[in-house]
DNA sequence: TTGAAAGCGGTACCAA
DNA sequence: TTGGTACCGCTTTCAA
């Protein structure tokens, strides 16, 4: 059996309640008693009982995160962020790679104060499983949403690419990523490029729209490898729609002998460190990861402590930063 | 407030010791009594209170996992398949990226049942953290360990991918991994494939020796660069010590269009199916993850229950699967 | 400024 | 078979 206060209180000679009350730095006690236990109790070693301390004040200060697809780089290093932010903010953060439901039950069994969930694709609404807990989910934000989405301003940072190539004097660019429109998320980029090419004029013919249909690297190398043995002209430039498929884009190019930013120049999006240790360093685009990471936990908190309220912080700002992917536009091959 | 078995007590007319034995399914409550007890706890949607049967039960039927390093692919491997395998042995599993020394504080205080520990490379004791807390980890296994440490069988499954491409008739095989000794598994490879080597009498020079000081794939692509360039003749096969490394190794032989396996042979250590998916389906071995997930969490639960015996369970056993990208070795080029 | 005591929601023992 | 009750370790009134 482990110290408890009343191996404490006996020590310091007073009763069990003060040393609760000594311990929690109450004002409501005298302050060389106070001294005098937090002595005794570092002495002995004290740790208090987490189950009993929460059978009484319900709340854990910690906070869960749920993320059932382990295996992609821009999640992973999102998570690593949050982790850090959660700490600072005097929190733990415990995470649970099961489903949303299962994980969603395990985090109410130990009272976490509140939930970040990492993919909202599931049959169960989120809101109703979750009955109370607060929850904060990022992606794309939605009206009728039960709980707040971080809106990572996807269209936001697919705007911000194509106008900056279209600066560098490209006018054919391609959209490497996966549309399927089950996938919001992903969708959400899609339309963010459509848009954004419309607004300036640009042409979209399908050859300018490559679908990945998936995430892996692979899917972004044989996307391009099949846009280069078609007989279309070949784009100036290329926004890949994530880290993973910008990798596979890279690699398909350099073996295909273009030579990156000369021949061809290539963003991706995900604004995470790691694109900077890529084959060819890439040019990204996106709100950086400890941004959306900032957002989530503060939103989060503000959950917790009922002080949360729709819009009282602006979108988030996709930022674009630069690493010598691109270039100016050359004379267009062919057409 | 949420349903106690206090209201279910008053609803079902019985004293509330009776519904907590009726709901653990004791022996001692008449069926008819236990039945109607357990359909009003079911109609209220009654939740045992987790802190309050762990004030008095102690343990949570929970496993805690310590993954400090989310970004590499044979571990996100292996924890997914761990979460599975938990589940089926009625564990849940809480996973957590802080430090082992925050980890298992966290851990002690949720009360978890037994922690599964990914890295060990840290200056703290684990063993003199957890104080008490059965540990499990994996790894190199080592005599003196203080807590079990499920031994992967390095040296085994570097044995196996020599001697493969021995019978395939290869003499020049290279072996490119991080071989800084510091870090014990990677430099268990390393010696694994020294000892094998010399048990066929093959050469060992330090053409054949590629260190990548590094686990990122672009480290195994750069390495492999540097060996092409150098006037070294180049082997007839390579072993890639992980995933991310093999990932690597490919990607650069190809731009150097050998063509795998007519040219060069590649085996990639770490068996996980992900193996199969990359750009040239790569021939592995290692022990399987299901089989070193299985390990972990049985050992784990025996040492929960203080069962576990060293030496109960033999080595495992690494394997080799074949995915075609090994062939008969070709006449030597040059030497 | 301190102490006594009533819970928090269960489990488990003993008595009826 | 059931009910009564003493904890588990802590927080939080309320009284002293």
């Amino acid at each position: 059996m482990s110290i408890t206060i009343k191996d404490i209180a006996t020590l310091a000679g007073v009763s069990y309640s003060t040393v609760s009350k000594a311990l929690n730095n109450s004002p409501l006690v005298k302050s060389e008693t106070k001294e005098k236990i937090i002595k005794i109790a570092e002495e002995l070693g004290y740790e208090p009982n987490f189950a009993a301390q929460r059978l009484v004040s319900k709340h854990s200060k910690t906070i869960g995160v749920i993320w059932p697809t382990v295996e992609r780089m821009a999640p992973s290093s999102l998570v690593t962020k949050i982790n850090e932010i959660v700490k600072k903010n005097n929190y733990q953060m415990l995470l649970s790679i099961d489903t949303i439901k299962n994980s969603l039950e395990t985090f109410k069994k130990f009272q976490v104060d509140g939930v970040i969930v990492f993919d909202e694709q599931e049959d169960e609404p989120i809101a109703a499983l979750a009955k109370g807990l607060p929850v904060v989910s990022y992606g794309v934000g939605q009206d009728e949403d039960e709980y707040p989405i971080i809106d990572v301003n996807y269209q936001g940072a697919m705007k911000t690419a194509v106008n900056y190539l279209h600066q560098l004097g490209h006018k054919h660019i391609a959209f490497v990523g996966d549309f399927s429109p089950i996938d919001n998320r992903q969708f959400e980029k899609y339309k963010g490029f459509l848009k954004a090419m419309e607004e300036l004029g640009l042409p979209v013919t399908r050859n300018h729209l490559i679908n990945t249909a998936g995430l892996e690297w692979l899917d972004g190398y044989s996307a391009v490898n099949r846009m280069l043995q078609s007989a279309a002209p070949v784009p100036t430039a290329i926004i890949g729609a994530s880290y993973d498929i910008s990798s596979g884009i890279v690699r398909a190019l350099r073996e295909a002998d273009f030579t990156i930013p000369k021949d061809i120049s290539v963003i991706g999006y995900d604004n995470i460190p790691q694109m900077a240790n890529l084959e060819v360093p890439l040019t990204s685009v996106g709100v950086p990861v400890q941004s959306i990471a900032d957002r989530l936990v503060h939103t989060l908190i503000d959950c917790i402590h009922g002080q949360y309220k729709p819009e009282q912080d602006g979108p988030l700002k996709p930022v674009l930063t630069e690493r010598n992917s691109c270039a100016q536009a050359r004379k267009i091959q062919g057409v």
